[in-house]
DNA sequence: GCATACCTTTACACGGTGTAAATTGACTCT
DNA sequence: AGAGTCAATTTACACCGTGTAAAGGTATGC
C-alpha cells in the first residue's frame, strides 16, 4: 500500500507509528504526527478524539499489521504444557519490542486517562490469558508444582511475561533479546514446574 | 517536629510527600504543594530548582523519616544465605508499598525529565547492590543453583524485587501485601537456589 | 450547478511549569 | 536607631502542548 493510496486515517496511524518508533519517543506530539503524515494538526483530530484515542488505535493497528494473533496462535498448537509454555514465551517475548515504543506512550498516557489505561488493561487482559491457557496446559500433563494452584501460577508466568520486565532485562540489565528470551524460560520452567 | 518549627524547606517536603499520599496522587502539582504547605507557589522554586528536584528530595526525605537504610541493615546480620535472601526481600518488599507514591510520580517525571531518571537509577542501583548481596550470600554456602552466575543471578532477583513486579501483583492481580512476599519468597528460592 | 465530504487556516482557551521584578517584614549588626 | 540582608509575597508573564471553534477551499458525485 503506497503513501498515495492510503487513506488518510490510514496515513496517520502509520505516522503515528512512525513518530513513536522515532528518536527517544519524544517526538510523538500531536504536531509531529500530523507532519510527518502531510496533514493539518487539526485532521488528526477529524479521524480522532484525542491524542489518547490516536493512541490506542495505533496499538491495534500495529497488532494488525504485525499480526499478533498468528504469532500467538503457534503455541496453541503445541502438544506438551511444557512445549507450549515455551512457545508461548517465545512467541510473547518476540512481539514485546515491536509493541513497546507504542505500549510506552500508552502507558503514561494511562496515568491521567482513563479510556488509554482501560485499554492498556485490555492488552494485559488478553497476555494473562495466554499465561493461563499455558498454566493449564502444564496441568492437564501433571506437570505444575504440586503447591501451585493455576490461578497463583498464571500470576507468576504473567510477572515474568511483563512488559515491565522486558524493559527491566533489556535496558536496566542490559540483555539482548536472546538472552532475554533465555533468562524468561529459565525462570518460568523453575518457578511453574514440577521437579 | 511541630508545624511551627519546622522550616519552610521541611514543611514544603513534608506536603509533598502528603500530597503524593493522597488520593490518585494527581494532586500533586506545584500549586496543591504549596497550599499545603501554606506557602507560596513561587517559594518552592527559592528552595527547589524544579518540580523533578522536589520529587526527588521527597524521596530522600522520605527515605530518612522512615530509616530505610536500618529496615536493610537486618537482612545483613543473617548467618545463611537463604535467611537472608528472605530477609531482604521481606525488608525491601515491605518498603516498597512506602516509597511507592513517590516513586510512582517520580518515574513519570523521568520519562521526560534527565535528573528524575538519574536519581530513579540511583535507587535502583542501590537495591541492585542489596541483590547481589543476598546473591553472593548464596553462593557462599553453595547453595545458589549451578547453572546461574552471580551476575545474571542478580538480574533475576533484581526484577523479582522490582518496584514494577511488586505494582503488577499487588494491583492488577490484586495480591495482598503478606502473599505478594510469600511469593516473591517462593520465586526467588525456586528461581536462584539449588535444589 | 449544487451539495457533500474532507481538509485547511487561523485563532483562541486552558492547565501546568517556570521566570522575573518589585515589595514587605523580620532579624541582625554596629 | 538605621542599614543591610534574608526569606517570602504578590503580580505578571512566557512557553508548551492539548483541545475547541469557525470560516474558507476543493474535489467528487448527482
Amino acid at each position: 500500500m503506497s503513501e498515495a493510496t492510503m487513506s488518510t486515517r490510514e496515513r496517520i496511524l502509520a505516522s503515528a507509528h512512525a513518530a513513536l518508533l522515532d528518536g527517544n519517543g519524544l517526538a510523538a506530539r500531536m504536531s509531529d504526527i500530523a507532519r510527518l503524515a502531510g496533514v493539518s494538526r487539526q485532521a488528526l483530530y477529524l479521524h480522532f478524539e484525542s491524542r489518547s484515542a490516536l493512541l490506542i488505535a495505533t496499538t491495534r493497528y500495529v497488532d494488525e499489521i504485525e499480526d499478533v494473533n498468528s504469532r500467538l496462535a503457534a503455541s496453541r498448537a503445541a502438544t506438551s504444557g511444557r512445549e507450549r509454555l515455551n512457545l508461548f514465551i517465545t512467541a510473547w517475548g518476540n512481539y514485546i519490542p515491536i509493541i513497546h515504543p507504542i505500549a510506552r506512550v500508552l502507558l503514561a498516557a494511562a496515568e491521567t486517562d482513563a479510556a488509554a489505561a482501560e485499554a492498556w488493561a485490555d492488552r494485559t487482559a488478553a497476555v494473562r490469558q495466554g499465561c493461563a491457557a499455558a498454566v493449564a496446559a502444564l496441568a492437564r500433563d501433571g506437570d505444575l508444582a504440586p503447591d501451585l494452584d493455576e490461578r497463583s501460577a498464571t500470576d507468576q508466568l504473567n510477572v515474568l511475561q511483563s512488559y515491565r520486565t522486558w524493559e527491566q532485562l533489556r535496558f536496566e540489565a542490559g540483555l539482548d533479546q536472546r538472552t532475554y528470551l533465555d533468562v524468561i524460560i529459565r525462570m518460568a520452567h523453575r518457578v511453574l514446574v514440577r521437579h
